[in-house]
RNA sequence: GGGGUGCUAGCUCAAUUGGCAGAGCUGCGGACUUUUAAUCCGUAGGUUGUGGGUUCGAGUCCCACGCGCCCCA
């Protein structure tokens, strides 16, 4: 796969925390002495009681969760929950287990919580905050001076939103329906009269219903207290019975109410897009505002499940393969490098799964697949990303063909899982139609048409660097024919396959895991398939043959110890394994998020929940 | 790596040639018992990404840095 300019190596452990289960909690504490920088160095300097100007109240000093008073942190351990844990008994890491990083916040907790020690009161005006975040954590203090608790521990629902919806959906205006229900939802819209008071809610799933208060049901007291207290942005609970407005929107009217999380944080204008930077950031806050965000992750589970399905239905069997590697292989990309304390030995993220899926293979796993992720340390932009997510799978007594006619099957599947149909439509109205037969060219031919030229693995060197001269295609002088015919194709031909397209036959030189074809001298038997002017997947006959097998890979650790470093190490194990005869297979590889590209036509960053960006 | 471009209130954005930092939504105070981005009256909210420089005067011009986005390699 292409990849662009290099990124910058970060140093190895910054995986942060320690700690985490229970089984490493004896090795924790000794892999914590270790002299790297700690993770977390620079956002504690930041919020350290060093920084110039009065005491701040902070959202980290312990407080009394009934009272809102700041206490001292002893003896609980509370506030040491680890990053990922929920914090709970069973969860909550020893002393023994904390890194000295921990520590050191934990120490730097006390002394601020000590040095901030004052009460909490309603018109705090000493506090920096800006002023809606400022006034929200007002309310929250309010209410439990007042003896509402704005976090409580839940609330009695007895329907859903959506459920309402689909049980009332068409009653007409101004109707009382004599049922009571219990619902809970976020407010994102509020519209208060003087003793009537509309907010619509919204559940998760996106459904919303309104709900109404009045000063002569739930009392002018409690309509107060609703319009004091409750913020755009908050978790609320309604009871009471289910009618429609006079203007017909179905609604709980009140007879009480509850604020089940108050929200100290404003949402943002609902119908102002974020900034893209915000977005991505801030993906919760995102999700909350924009619906597309919250179609996004459920397509992108729609899909996954509908690969697993489709697979699963072929008798195809998933596994977990390691992300931890010695070695590096199955791909050719620069790896990220990482740090066994235990083993004292370097690791490297997985580039690919396929080296380990083969000796399942060669064990007998003979239908084999994974849905995971793979991290490669190279360029960021519109269609790359860091760690990307990767179906790969192996049929034995397939080969490139029956793969191919798989992978289709499980895109068209997918298609329709989601849109229903195989013309999918992206955001920007363009369609696309992933049915019918899909087009099967090959990589000769196609550059020979592009180049109005007859280009064959036989055409020498010096023939094809002149088509590349003359398409001012940059050449690096480390590539052979292979790599160049390969290159002369991405910059020709790669961007203008919009239908889906298997490219069939590459050079063998740059295809070190591939059967050589059955018929044709010079290729191997991989095809690249191409949706929408991008690769979506690689499908192969897998090489077998222990013997060329080593000689590929004793090629390729060549170039790594020359100094490139995305060709592959030479992993004997792997190599061992093969000599124990793996059966004739197909194998496929497909990017999920690439996948999720070609179904919505979204950039890769919406594609990802929580996509890598630079610390703020 | 090169070129371009952006960063201003909680959010989205204005600000003329270098001349008093503004609007909408949100917030706060008030009115309103059928609203749908409610409406009406009043009001608050800023280290203009950070650090330097030029200037009587800098959001604006110059330099460096940080974080984005676009194009190219």
């Amino acid at each position: 796969m292409p990849h662009r300019a290099p990124t910058t190596p970060r140093p190895a452990g910054t995986s942060g925390g320690s700690g985490r289960t229970g089984r490493r909690r004896g090795r924790t504490t000794v892999g914590s002495r270790s002299t790297r920088r700690c993770p977390c160095r620079r956002s504690y300097s930041r919020r350290g009681a060093e920084r110039r100007g009065p005491p701040r109240i902070r959202p980290f000093p312990p407080r009394d969760l009934h009272t809102g008073a700041p206490r001292r942190p002893a003896p609980s351990l509370r506030w040491l929950s680890v990053p990922g844990s929920r914090g709970g008994a069973a969860n909550r890491p020893a002393p023994t287990t904390l890194s000295r990083c921990q520590q050191a916040r934990f120490q730097q907790r006390q002394r601020v919580a000590v040095s901030t020690e004052q009460p909490v009161s309603t018109d705090d005006s000493g506090d920096d905050l800006p002023e809606q975040l400022r006034v929200r954590r007002e309310k929250r203090a309010k209410m439990l001076a007042d003896g509402i608790e704005p976090y409580p521990l839940g609330f009695p629902r007895t329907a859903t939103l959506a459920e309402l919806r689909a049980k009332y959906g068409d009653l007409p205006p101004d109707t009382s329906t004599g049922d009571r229900v219990a619902v809970a939802g976020r407010v994102i819209f509020v519209r208060n009269t003087g003793k009537l008071c509309f907010a619509t809610l919204r559940a998760g799933d996106g459904t919303e219903l309104q709900a109404m208060l009045s000063a002569a049901q739930v009392g002018k007291e409690s309509l107060e207290d609703w319009k004091k207290l409750v913020d755009l942005g908050d978790h609320v609970g309604v009871e009471g019975e289910v009618i429609t407005s006079r203007r017909g929107e179905l609604s709980v009217f009140a007879d009480s109410w509850a604020v089940t999380s108050k929200a100290l944080r404003p949402l943002p204008v609902a119908h102002k897009p974020l900034s893209e930077e915000a977005r991505v950031r801030q993906r919760y806050v995102d999700l909350i505002v924009r619906p597309q965000a919250r179609e996004t992750v459920r397509t992108r589970a729609n899909v996954v499940r509908s690969l697993r399905d489709t697979l699963h239905d072929r008798g195809f069997i998933e596994v977990e393969t390691p992300m931890l590697q010695p070695l590096h292989g199955g791909a050719t990309a620069r790896p990220f490098v990482t740090h066994s304390n235990a083993l004292d030995i370097d690791l490297y993220l997985r580039i690919a799964p396929e080296l380990y899926l083969k000796r399942a293979a060669v064990g007998g796993i003979e239908k084999v697949f994974e849905i995971n992720r793979n991290f490669r340390n190279e360029g960021v932009d519109s269609s790359h990303s860091p760690e990307f997510a990767m179906l790969e799978f192996y049929e034995a007594y397939g080969n490139y063909d029956t793969v191919a006619e798989l992978t289709r099957d499980l895109v068209i599947r997918a298609a329709l899982a989601v849109h229903g149909t195989t013309v999918v439509t992206h955001a920007d109205g363009g369609e696309y139609d992933l049915g019918g037969e899909w087009r099967q060219i090959t990589l000769y031919g196609a550059i020979s048409d592009a180049l109005g030229d007859e280009i064959t693995p036989a055409t020498p060197y010096e023939r094809l660097a002149a088509h590349a001269a003359a398409h001012d295609i940059a050449v690096d002088p480390a590539w052979g024919a292979g790599k160049l015919a390969e290159e002369l194709f991405d910059e020709l031909v790669a961007d203008r396959l919009v239908a889906p397209t298997f490219v069939r036959d590459y050079p063998v030189e740059t295809s070190p895991l591939v059967r050589p074809h059955r018929s044709e001298p010079g290729v191997v038997e991989k095809w690249d398939l191409y949706v929408q002017g991008f690769e979506l997947g690689t499908g192969y006959s897998e090489l077998v043959d222990p013997v060329i097998q080593r000689e590929r890979l004793t090629q390729q650790s060549l170039l790594a110890a020359k100094g490139d470093p995305e060709a592959m190490q030479l992993d004997e194990d792997f190599l061992r394994a093969l000599e124990y005869g793996m059966p004739p297979s197909g194998g496929v590889g497909m990017g999920i998020d690439r996948l999720l590209m070609a179904l919505t036509g979204l950039g890769i960053r919406e594609t990802i929940l929580f996509p890598l960006v630079r610390p703020e």
